[in-house]
DNA sequence: GAGCTTCAGTGATAGCCTCTAACTAAATCT
DNA sequence: AGATTTAGTTAGAGGCTATCACTGAAGCTC
């Protein structure tokens, strides 16, 4: 008996509905990209017109940032699941680009070039941790033999970003580059400018993430 | 006498609002991004109306593709020159780095997220072969010792990119651990992604470029 | 169950945008 | 001087986001 709780039956319509907004919505962004988002369209899909979808949003943007959060979200799912199922740094490297390339749009929506005035509410920003937090316990779970580098001891006196995570700096080091060298190989395959170069991304990634671990 | 050759005063003139067409397309993409910018908003500060510009570019799309071609010609013009008065790597690095902080849009432009439907003419690609060659060359001109890696033998077999450089498998191996080091730090930097988190980003771009020499 | 309230969805409208088409007027060429 | 090319205009089609006033149905209260 699928209970839903103490919702009333407009409630349940409303989030129902507000769900299937969201659905098509990803399906425009999965073909067309972000920018090509169109409310109108969405709304003719559904048969209604136009005005009524304020109902359920204020506005493309606060479309916008629920997709947003929706993507962090699933991105912070995928790594924890991954992790807490006893992943390593290569499995957790692996399942990300997985999921990047699952909906490269939605990776996009996340790394890509950001839109200017659009500052992420607290809670992303909360999640974007939680992702970071994944990261660093894989890392901390290496041995860090080798002298501290001089960026060491600079995170050593600036890591407040690491949110009270207890990583030494060894490790946070670690994980800064793990982002950023998986980022630069993955961003860069997913818009296309590999093409034609005849090379294999994925053995890229994997000798980027190998350097990584040997050091 | 500043002849401009054989050119008559048509062909001036035009040249001349084609230019500043395209200043004013910079002027709004370095405040409001690419997706924000409006043929309409350009002729309107030119003193004439809408249509007018049709006279100077197809469309939109063609505006655009212009300035990704002049995008990519700087950032080619800018390492050129570098690499021609004695850069090395670490200096390439560097005025890479100086360019996309320059205007963090126009780096967006090459780098960012990729328009859907968009296929870049050939000319451009050669530019960015023209961009890889100069990296490369840096490369070759370091001494690569250590052992081969699975990936530098897959590089050696998969090389049609390197557009025939001379560079030896771990030099081609290095140029795109460099590309996608540094875009990785950089695209992150820029989009806003490190913010609040305290460390240096240049210090970040620092370490990834060392660890990159002395391996 | 009758009446009141809330709310989903509508059409109309304003103000942007890209882009096309027909037309005017000026500059250039012959 | 006359013919041609071309820069720029207005008008308009069709798209978009977003607001507003309104209708009709669903839910709530007594």
């Amino acid at each position: 008996m699928a209970e839903t709780g103490t919702t009333t039956p407009r409630e349940r319509y409303r989030t129902q509905v507000r769900t299937e907004i969201k659905e098509r919505a990803w399906e425009q962004i999965a073909t067309a990209g972000a920018t090509a988002l169109s409310l109108n369209a969405i709304a003719k899909q559904m048969g209604m017109s136009g005005p009524a979808l304020y109902r359920y949003f204020a506005g493309r943007d606060e479309l916008i940032t629920e997709l947003i959060r929706d993507a962090y979200g699933s991105l912070a799912d995928t790594l924890r699941t991954a992790a807490e199922s006893g992943a390593d740094l290569t499995a957790l490297a692996h399942a990300l680009r997985e999921w990047a390339l699952a909906d490269p749009h939605r990776y996009f929506l996340i790394y890509g070039t950001p839109v200017p005035g659009y500052q992420a509410p607290d809670d992303v920003t909360g999640i974007a941790q939680g992702i970071m937090a994944t990261l660093l316990d894989a890392c901390a779970a290496l041995p860090s033999d080798g002298p501290a580098t001089p960026f060491d001891t600079h995170l050593e006196s600036h890591r407040q970003w690491a949110a009270g995570h207890p990583a030494p700096p060894a490790a946070l080091h670690r994980g800064l580059a793990l982002w950023t060298r998986l980022h630069g190989v993955l961003s860069l395959e997913l818009a296309g400018h590999f093409n034609g170069m005849g090379f294999d991304p994925a053995l890229l990634y994997a000798a980027e993430l190998d350097d990584l671990l040997s050091r």
